[in-house]
DNA sequence: GTCTTAAATGCAAATAGTTTGCATTTGCAT
DNA sequence: ATGCAAATGCAAACTATTTGCATTTAAGAC
């Protein structure tokens, strides 16, 4: 291939070939902000590549969750949405109307994983939080019925 | 019908009639410790009644979820799991080992919840958390190799 | 009790996100 | 360049859940 992307190195170092579905697909997950479902990663990479294929997006996607290099989260029946794997240990705000997610830098969890420990003997090594709300626009939404 | 089950009244104040199928899912569901699936839920059913249908158990476990008689949970791929709503607000402490669950009562998220709805202006109403561990036993028996 | 009516149910079919089988192409080590 | 395992495109399958519709049933009025 002309051009193998930018992330030839990164992904043969983690065990991985260097495609050209899987450099764009890095790329559009580094540009993007907030966790996206794989269709709309799959509408987003057809733009560059009008010949790729939904189903190595899914593919894809499941090769970097399985690697860490993305997350895959998902709600009841909602799509699941993925993004890259925070660099930093975050928590996610969710809008349960519109499906808006705002990340949270602070964790909030420290003494109390202590204290768990403490009283169960169990050994903490993670969690998952996530709040769930509404954003103001959907609240003056709800607010006009 | 000659006998409706134990929870006519309770299912009226809820604003729901009382069915044999409802009545006979609230005797499970007030039977059962953990979790289940909606099939779980039906193969159960259908010991007691022959003819109840999956989709009404999947249409009663719904208006259960609407009415917070039940709580409805799922991860990635899997099934959604149904449980009656717990009575206190609790938390989850899972053995990644041997998938043990405890139940831990103390919320640390009160003061955290109201910091972000000052930050975000979302307005939060809910939220998800769980502790990631080991167990005791566990932990020795992975020390062990 | 009977009557009335909206809600609930059984059954079969549809839905939809995701996965998979298979033929073909591609990346990478030699 | 060559060979081979891995990755891809395409179509079809999968499966948990939902839905349309005809029929039954519960609750309330009489
Ligand atoms: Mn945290
Ligand atoms: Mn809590
Ligand atoms: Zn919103
Ligand atoms: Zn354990």
């Amino acid at each position: 291939m002309d051009d193998c992307g930018n992330y030839k190195n990164y992904l043969n170092e983690h065990g991985m070939k260097s495609t050209k579905q899987r450099n764009l697909l890095l790329s559009i997950l580094a540009k993007i902000q907030t966790p996206q479902t794989a269709e709309k990663l799959y509408l987003q990479a057809i733009k560059s590549d009008s010949s790729i294929n939904l189903s190595t997006v899914y593919r894809v996607l499941e090769k970097f969750t399985e690697k860490n290099i993305t997350i895959r989260t998902s709600f009841l029946d909602d799509k699941s949405v993925y993004s890259l794997y925070p660099k930093t240990h975050q928590h996610q705000l969710i809008c349960m109307r519109c499906k808006k997610i705002v990340l949270l830098e602070h964790c909030p969890l420290e003494d109390f994983e202590k204290s768990v420990e403490e009283s169960t003997h169990f050994s903490v090594v993670n969690h998952r939080l996530e709040l769930y709300g509404y954003c103001r626009q959907c609240q003056k939404i709800i607010a006009m019925g």
